[in-house]
DNA sequence: TGGATCACG
DNA sequence: ACGTACGTGATCCAC
């Protein structure tokens, strides 16, 4: 085998490796606000590339700077060039040390471009019979290929390759040689470098030429034998310019190089010495692949390898050494599935570095009372990787899991709410620790996943877990600190995870009879109405097919096309809406949508969830998810049950207390989020509004519409100034709201003007949450809880857009949520106080749902709205409704 | 798996 | 000139 010579084209693999990551230059960036994308790219390029390659020489050439033998011959060579952005030039010499990390030599040479390195150096190498290979991102370099030398251009990215040999070339070419390839630039010049070629002669001309006259030279030797013609004159006329042009497109195979093949041996990648490196960068991927890889044992913030953890699988004999723990505990408890009111628990860990870890695989040694004790003692403390996962499956084998210090991933999502993952490792990196893999390592995924039923794999795994816990819990605390998060942490979310767990627990009862009474009726009434459409249409198809009913809507039918989405036609509601009055089959579709997402979402939906030990459906709320701060329910959602259509509901009337002779109770908290505004931003106007019990939306139509105090406000105005109080909150646009509320988007431009005029401190407020995001990079609720930014500053007008509507947002609707999560933590604790036996079941962002004894009703009447519009004391009033009824339906 | 649609605050 | 209202989850289809 000959021996392989590789010549990467530095600036060129730079651009596309910075353009490749370009949509995420704002995000990627180290600690010291160095940009990372082009560096990433290139790594990536380098270890998927050239380390597996591991060729016997290798150069990464650089241009040396903007003059050039080129630019002395024609001022303006490159001269359209748009200036290297200030992002990509801070990486340059970041890209030299990554590729000397790489084991590569880099060379620059003043007065040449890279290309001319690459070329001399191609050629050398082909003289002395190595197998050339030279990448780039420029097409230009193909002349270079010949027998010897094969030339890589990027094809997306810089890890998508094409491959060019000279039959290659040929090809490309349409019969061109990789030789006639300069000539060809001569002959039509190049925009990109700025230089002319003939005028007139394009690609296709060219090659036509060339194929027929094999050079340039021996095209202008027999000029005259060309028939008259426009491009002859034009050739004759710009001959010069074409030989000058030939000149600057030849890449050069002769300079002198003080440095030759011999001078750069590829030396294999230095991984252990890369570490420091890549931490300064914060390439944790990197970072963790390398340990992974058993690199980095003596390198700080690398932690001590697994071996060196004590750890032992639990015996009855040495039951008495767990029972000695003392002092804080780290534990985990391993589930099947994410769902933890029905998944499988098969094994744990629980143990500190001190006193060692102890790890099993049944759970009935949580029962004895060695373990249980220790869960259930206050004075012990614990930390844990999801608080409420573990309460509600130790609650399941009859354990009350109590002293709680630290949750890791509460605290980190509370730290940056983008940290919402649901494997420990992925968290463990996010905090320079790599001692542990991904569940998916261990256990495989889809079909493929299985517990491990060799004890070894199993507890050596979970022993990682209990450990990451362990070495993480002071960090993500000290951060917590550092944040000045410890009071919303102590005091709203550690708490709240307690009273969701039991929310969770007691989950609410469901007459599945009434559901499916309800559902009979509706698939009656479904094949109506597919019958109709059918009729209407004059032939079957799937009506839940979008692309389907767009057929037949638009190009059967020929409806008028209001929409178009990405892959075609749209057939959302407002596009429906309009379409109505036109074809009396878009009503029957309408009802078609309503019904069918009753049944299949809300009906069979429901239905499959429902426990058939108990008979209730029992929701998670993912606590550490949203980027507000509210909570979102899965596995139900009973966030979103129907409401504002009558028929959607009635599907409320399934949901009934648990016991004869309860009732649910509800209460709600009136436009919070515009109390939280008026607060918030201390407009005097607002603010005076809720202190006299205004109806806000009234009271805003007066000010937009310049009505006196005693004037009637009709009920399109109040409907066009509920709109401005929504935008408000949204973050507003003259375009949103012009779409909200069917105006000319002047009229919304004025109307929000106005409304800034009427309104002068919600204006600055706005302005200032903008300013305050653009410089720290996040915004804050009133309990400190923060939302990172980091496309405010984005050059994208829609991503900065997008973040400057969320730092308005973000503290309204997250202060809000701030608000229900401490009136619920209240709640709880004065059900208990009190000896109440109602419990509470539901959270719905600003309301509560109970079920409880009808003799308790006339108390929780009185108490719930105090409770609830205590929680915090703000400038205005906090308003509470109150409703109850045999159902939920009732409790309106 | 992603897009379209639609349910909620 | 850009192309938008904020925050979610479940279902279906199509690839």
């Amino acid at each position: 085998m000959a021996k392989t010579l590789l010549l990467i084209d530095g600036n060129s693999l730079a651009f596309r490796a910075f353009y490749a990551m370009h949509s995420q230059l704002d995000r990627m960036k180290n600690q010291d606000g160095l940009h990372t994308n082009a560096l990433v790219a290139f790594n990536n390029f380098l270890d998927t590339l050239v380390d597996p390659m591991q060729p016997d020489y290798c150069l990464v050439a650089w241009d040396a700077g903007k003059t050039t033998f080129r630019t002395e011959k024609l001022d303006s060579y490159k001269g359209s060039r748009q200036s290297t952005p200030p992002e990509l030039v801070e990486q340059f010499p970041y890209l030299r040390q990554l590729v000397e990390f790489h084991g590569i030599k880099s060379y620059e040479l003043p007065g040449y471009e890279a290309d001319d390195i690459i070329g001399t150096l191609a050629k050398l190498g082909a003289q002395a019979d190595l197998a050339v290979t030279i990448v780039t991102g420029d097409r230009d370099l193909l002349q270079l290929v010949d027998e010897n030398i094969t030339v890589l251009v990027t094809k997306k990215g810089v890890t998508e390759l094409e491959t060019f040999d000279p039959a290659a070339v040929i090809e490309k070419y349409d019969g061109l040689t990789a030789e006639q390839i300069v000539d060809m630039k001569a002959l039509t010049g190049d925009t990109a470098d700025n230089y002319p070629g003939v005028t007139k002669i394009g690609p296709v001309t060219a090659i036509k030429l060339l194929k027929e006259w094999d050079t340039l030279e021996n095209l202008y030797e027999n000029i005259e034998a060309l028939k008259k013609s426009k491009m002859k004159e034009n050739l004759i006329n710009d001959r010069q310019q074409a030989f000058m042009s030939q000149d600057l497109a030849r890449i050069r195979t002769n300079i002198e190089l003080p440095i030759g093949i011999d001078d750069i041996n590829y030396r294999d990648a230095d991984y252990e010495g890369i570490i420091p490196f890549y931490q300064m960068l914060n390439f944790k991927q990197q970072l963790a692949k390398l340990h992974a890889a058993g690199y980095g044992k003596n390198v700080n913030n690398m932690q001590p390898k697994q071996a060196d953890i004590k750890m032992q699988a639990i015996t009855e004999a040495n039951l008495t050494e767990v029972a000695a723990l003392t002092g804080e505990v780290s534990f985990y408890l391993e589930t099947t599935s994410p769902n933890y009111h029905v998944s499988e628990m098969v094994g744990f860990a629980i143990g500190n570095d001190k006193q060692g870890y102890f790890v099993g695989r049944s759970v009935d040694w949580l029962l004895t009372p060695a373990i249980r004790d220790l869960l259930t003692s206050s004075t012990i403390k614990k930390n844990v990787y999801n608080a409420k996962a573990t309460i509600v499956l130790l609650n399941r084998l009859g354990i009350t899991l109590q002293n709680i210090a630290t949750d890791i991933i509460l605290a980190a999502y509370l730290l940056d709410t983008n940290t919402n993952v649901d494997d420990i490792s992925e968290l463990a990196q996010q905090f320079d620790y790599y001692d542990i893999e991904s569940d998916e390592s261990v256990y495989g995924k889809g079909a493929k996943f299985a517990i491990p039923t060799d004890d070894e794999i199993l507890f050596k795994h979970l022993v990682n877990k209990v450990h990451a816990i362990n070495q993480l819990t002071p960090k993500v605390m000290a951060k917590l600190v550092d944040h000045e998060q410890m009071p919303l942490y102590e005091k709203i979310e550690l708490p709240l995870t307690y009273v969701l767990a039991q929310m969770e627990i007691a989950g609410i009862m469901v007459d599945t009879e009434q559901l499916k009474a309800q559902g009979s009726k509706l698939i009656e009434r479904l094949s109506e109405l597919e019958q109709a459409i059918y009729q209407k249409a004059g032939e079957e198809f799937n009506i839940q097919s979008p692309k389907q009913l767009g057929e037949i809507l638009f190009e059967k039918m020929k409806l008028p096309i209001i929409k178009k989405t990405k892959t075609g036609y749209s057939t959302a509601v407002d596009v429906l809406e309009q379409l109505a009055p036109e074809a009396p089959i878009v009503e029957d579709i309408l009802q078609y949508r309503q019904v069918a997402k009753i049944q299949q979402t809300y009906i069979e939906g429901l239905l499959k969830v429902v426990h058939s030990t108990d008979s209730k459906i029992h929701t998670r709320y993912m606590q550490t998810l949203t980027q507000t701060g509210r909570l979102s329910s899965v596995d139900p959602n009973l966030q979103n049950i129907p409401i504002r259509l009558e028929e959607g509901r009635k599907i409320r009337k399934a949901f009934v207390p648990s016991h004869v002779d309860w009732q649910i109770f509800g209460a709600d908290y009136s436009q919070i989020e515009l109390r939280v505004l008026a607060h918030i931003t201390g407009d005097e106007h607002l603010q005076a509004a809720f202190k006299e019990d205004d109806d806000i939306h009234a009271a805003t139509a007066r000010r937009i519409f310049g009505l006196s105090k005693d004037e009637e406000v009709d009920g399109n105005m109040r409907r066009k100034a509920k709109a401005v109080n929504f935008g408000i909150v949204y973050g507003i646009s003259d375009f949103g709201l012009s779409q909200s509320i069917g105006v000319s988007r002047a009229e919304a431009k004025t109307m929000i003007e106005t409304y800034f005029e009427q309104y002068p401190g919600v204006n600055a407020w706005l302005k200032s949450v903008v300013a305050e995001a653009k410089l720290n990079g996040y915004v804050e609720t009133l309990s400190k809880r923060r939302r990172y930014l980091p496309e405010i500053n984005a050059k994208s007008f829609n991503l900065r857009s997008f973040a400057e509507r969320t730092a308005m947002n973000t503290p309204i609707q997250g202060s809000a949520a701030d608000i229900i999560k401490l009136a619920m933590i209240n709640m709880q604790s004065a059900l208990k106080d009190q000896g109440l036996q109602a419990q509470m079941l539901l959270q719905v962002h600003d309301e509560l749902i109970f079920e409880a004894p009808t003799s308790e009703i006339p108390i929780l009447e009185e108490l719930v709205p105090k409770i609830m519009d205590s929680a915090v004391s703000l400038d205005v009033p906090l308003k509470v409704e109150s409703h109850y009824g045999p159902t939920w339906f009732d409790a309106k």
